[in-house]
DNA sequence: TATCGGGCGTTATAGACAGCATGTC
DNA sequence: CTATAACGCCCGATA
């Protein structure tokens, strides 16, 4: 089908697809259009990554916009939430808007009410329906990517009961679904009452294999030969081979240790090969990534894409990720050796794909399990570069004969995995019944059941007895903390209705348990008349079930158990037994965690917290990011039960949000003001905002090391009647201060180049 | 005498959503 | 309970 033949979407969609070179449908697509998608049928598409997906999902959107409807696109990462509203900004063009929505970009409901499509992750649909955005019952077109994470169980439920709250909102609401190859595409497609688009055509040929010795084994059967040269490994031969064919790598491994030695090593192969200009780009690029943090990962990791290799995981601040991802998208960086994390984000293509580990360390099942082959298909996909590579292979490495074969099997020729639904689980159900009670969905026992028959765990399965079991016992857990009430029980049935608690909760986006946990210590504080400390708190909020903790590694048993003892009266609830409580080692996790958050609230310096925590920068700000969310729900929550800590918990979340101690609080609430300029000035002896008004300009210059713009700006923020430096000379004493503390900090000032000689000279002494 | 390499025991193990109200170096 | 790779440490061989 030619896109010349293309009907019922925006005026202008049809040319702008041309501009692209796009003449004609792929296969799916097509199919897509002949199901529906362009006259508001239901579609589910279960096709490979890479072959179109998306442009279903667009027909879907833009046919309902042309009859005047609105739609929502559903991520699961906010890293995707941003690359698909680039996209589909191109289509202003022909009058048609877009905005995001995500937890820490562009909150505001309204405002995306003007929006002709919304771009959102799934927890802020499921969050924006809990609060009644009305704009979500206008929808006419909800896309659902990736919506075979259906399966995830920690976030899958999420996924699950918001697809069917929007049903249930909108009864004529058109659902269009991609997701991955997955066993039971069909099973989606009846639960969703959708056409089922089943397709495992791709736009390039991908080549599917396993490396062993000296040869590379194809799907088709057919042999290569790659040699590995004497002590090298298989990774880095197959890497080499591909950089001879003018093509980059991408490689799988398990660990984020193993990622980053990788980096190291595969970027030995690749450095000899690169080009003076490259060399000058991948220089400037990795002068980026040191700036973005002053982290020996952020080193290692700028070492390495000096010489065109990189390395990708969580632990990485997410400038670094996009900087890597970039960088491999422009084809500077030669090979990526990354931990699952970017087969699941973002678009980065490559022509050649290495699986290198396929099993993974897991702890709950008491050590290494092979990787689901959904996850290494996800993987393979990212093979081959749609126009750039006339072809994608994806190898996965064989260290003997037996291994060869049973790669083959269980991966190369295996059919992926059913999407099962996990919704029937506690820690799921806990979340999502409070949200369908308070929300109004079900007010009932009934009707809660009612609702959940609408879902596919319910048409996966042909007892409802066990979802029910489970969330009986949850509705028990529910009344028993005070979130929700049993009312009348009419015959059989029971009304169910939420307390204002409950509401809250509901509202904060929490895990019940979360606010348990929260509610308890919190009481526990003001019954005994006490002042939460910042320490007290930030374990509080540590130990829920909403903070990832951090990980006791051997010897911090010993550690943080002394520093329990040291720190009891801080602490809020009882501390479980060192010698009866199996609680103690969550407890002893969270009091690690606490501890991070507090270094960091003491204006620890980054490098020293990940050095001290064995952690990347990415999980400082990860974990200073959910603290500071969870203590704004904290401070809400004692709000309501009007605990009287609030102004102990605004200060605790104040400073962790900054990472400053008490006496920056002041300085830094003025804008453009965070935790180095606050120490800076302050200790330049301008230590309030008054002080800011009224202090020596040439003192205020020098502390802020020059930087006039910098400076006036501040100044006005800080509400200074006359801001301008002009004629203004930084004072020499304070900036030489601020220069000494920060041990050798990179910069010049903006306005001249004296200063260095100074920072130099007393370096020398 | 300094350096290298093998053998062996020890150690550590992926990911990342949400509220609210706007801005760091 | 299941694995694996990297690393630190010790030892002995080597130039």
């Amino acid at each position: 089908m030619e896109t010349a033949e293309l009907e019922r979407v925006p005026p202008g969609f049809v040319e702008y697809l041309q501009a692209q070179g796009i003449e004609e449908l792929y296969p799916p697509q097509a199919e897509a259009v002949e199901a529906g998608v362009t006259t508001g049928e239901n579609v589910v598409a279960s096709v490979p990554t890479a072959s179109g997906k998306t442009l279903i999902a667009q027909l879907g959107m833009l046919s309902a916009i042309d009859r005047g409807g609105r739609a929502l696109y559903i991520v699961p990462l906010r890293a995707l939430a941003s690359e698909k509203k680039a996209e589909f900004e191109a289509f202003e063009d022909f009058g048609v808007s877009v905005g995001v929505s995500t937890g820490n970009y562009e909150a505001s409901g309204e405002w995306l009410a003007e929006k002709d499509i919304v771009v959102a992750t799934s927890e802020k649909v499921d969050s924006l329906v809990r609060n009644g955005a009305g704009w979500i019952e206008d929808i006419d077109c909800v896309v659902s990517d990736e919506v075979h994470l259906i399966d995830d169980a920690s976030r899958g439920p999420t996924l699950e009961v918001t697809l069917a709250k929007l049903r249930q909102l909108n009864p004529n609401l058109q659902t269009v679904a991609l997701s991955a190859t997955v066993g039971n595409a069909d099973e989606i497609a009846d639960w969703l009452d959708a056409e089922l688009v089943d397709s495992t055509w791709r736009p390039i040929d991908l080549k599917k294999g396993v490396h062993f010795g000296n040869a590379l084994h194809l799907d088709d059967g057919t042999q290569r030969e790659l040699p590995t040269r004497k002590s090298e490994k298989q990774s880095a031969a197959i890497v080499r081979d591909t950089l001879e064919d003018g093509g980059s790598s991408l490689v799988f491994v398990n660990s984020r240790r193993n990622a980053e030695v990788a980096a190291r090593r595969l970027s030995d192969v690749v450095e000899p090969s690169l080009s003076p200009e490259e060399r000058e780009q991948l220089e400037s690029v990795a002068a980026e990534i040191r700036d973005v943090s002053d982290t020996e990962t952020s080193d290692d990791l700028a070492a390495a894409v000096e010489r065109g290799g990189a390395f990708h995981h969580a632990g990485l601040a997410a400038e670094h990720r996009s900087l890597v991802e970039d960088a491999f998208r422009d084809r500077l960086l030669k090979v990526v050796s990354a931990t699952p994390t970017l087969a699941a984000g973002v678009n980065t293509p490559s022509r050649r794909v290495i699986v290198r580990d396929w099993r993974r360390y897991d702890g709950t099942a008491g050590g290494m399990q092979p990787l689901d082959v959904l996850e290494v298909h996800q993987m393979m996909g990212r093979a081959g570069r749609p126009g750039r590579d006339p072809y994608g292979e994806a190898v996965l490495l064989a260290s003997n004969h037996d291994e060869l074969d049973e790669l083959f099997d269980r991966y190369v020729y295996a059919e992926p995995e059913p999407v099962r639904s996990k919704l029937a689980a506690e820690p799921a159900l806990r979340t999502h019944v409070l949200a369908t009670i308070a929300s109004g969905f079900a007010r009932s026992r009934d009707a809660l059941l009612g609702f959940l028959s609408e879902t596919l765990h319910a048409s996966q399965t042909d007892d409802a007895d066990q979802l029910e079991a489970v969330a009986d016992s949850v509705i028990e857990y529910l009344e028993r903390n005070e979130f929700i009430e049993r009312g009348e029980s009419a015959s059989e049935d029971v009304e169910l209705s939420a307390t204002g608690l409950g509401h809250t909760v509901s509202r904060l986006y929490l895990d019940p348990m979360s606010a348990a946990e929260i509610v308890d210590g919190l009481r526990d504080a003001a019954e005994n008349d006490r002042t939460p400390t910042p320490m007290g708190l930030y374990h509080l909020v540590a130990r829920t079930p909403d903070m990832y903790e951090l990980y006791l590694k051997s010897g911090d048993r010993e550690e943080y158990t002394e520093l329990a003892y040291e720190r009891e009266s801080e602490f809020l609830g009882a501390m479980p037994s060192e010698f009866e409580d199996v609680r103690f080692e969550d407890w002893l996790a969270a009091l690690k965690t606490a501890d991070m958050l507090e270094d960091w609230a003491e204006e620890v310096d980054e490098d020293r917290i990940t050095e001290r925590f064995g952690i990347g920068p990415g999980d400082v700000r990860g974990k200073v990011d959910t603290a500071e969310w969870l203590l704004n729900a904290a401070e809400q929550l004692a709000a309501d039960l009007d605990l009287g800590v609030s102004p102990a918990i605004r200060e605790a979340r104040k400073r962790v949000a900054d990472g400053i101690k008490e006496e920056l609080l002041e300085l830094a609430g003025v804008r453009n003001v965070g935790r180095k300029r606050a120490r800076r000035l302050f200790d330049a002896g301008i230590e309030t905002r008054a002080d800011l008004r009224e202090a020596d300009k040439s003192v205020v210059l020098g502390a802020l090391r020059g930087r006039r713009k910098t400076a006036e700006t501040i100044l006005e923020n800080a509400g200074r009647r006359d801001p301008t430096l002009e004629d203004v000379t930084a004072d020499q004493d304070a900036r030489a201060a601020v220069e000494r503390s920060d041990d050798g900090g990179s910069g010049a000032g903006e306005d001249d180049a004296s200063a260095d000689a100074d920072q130099a000279s007393l370096g020398d002494f």
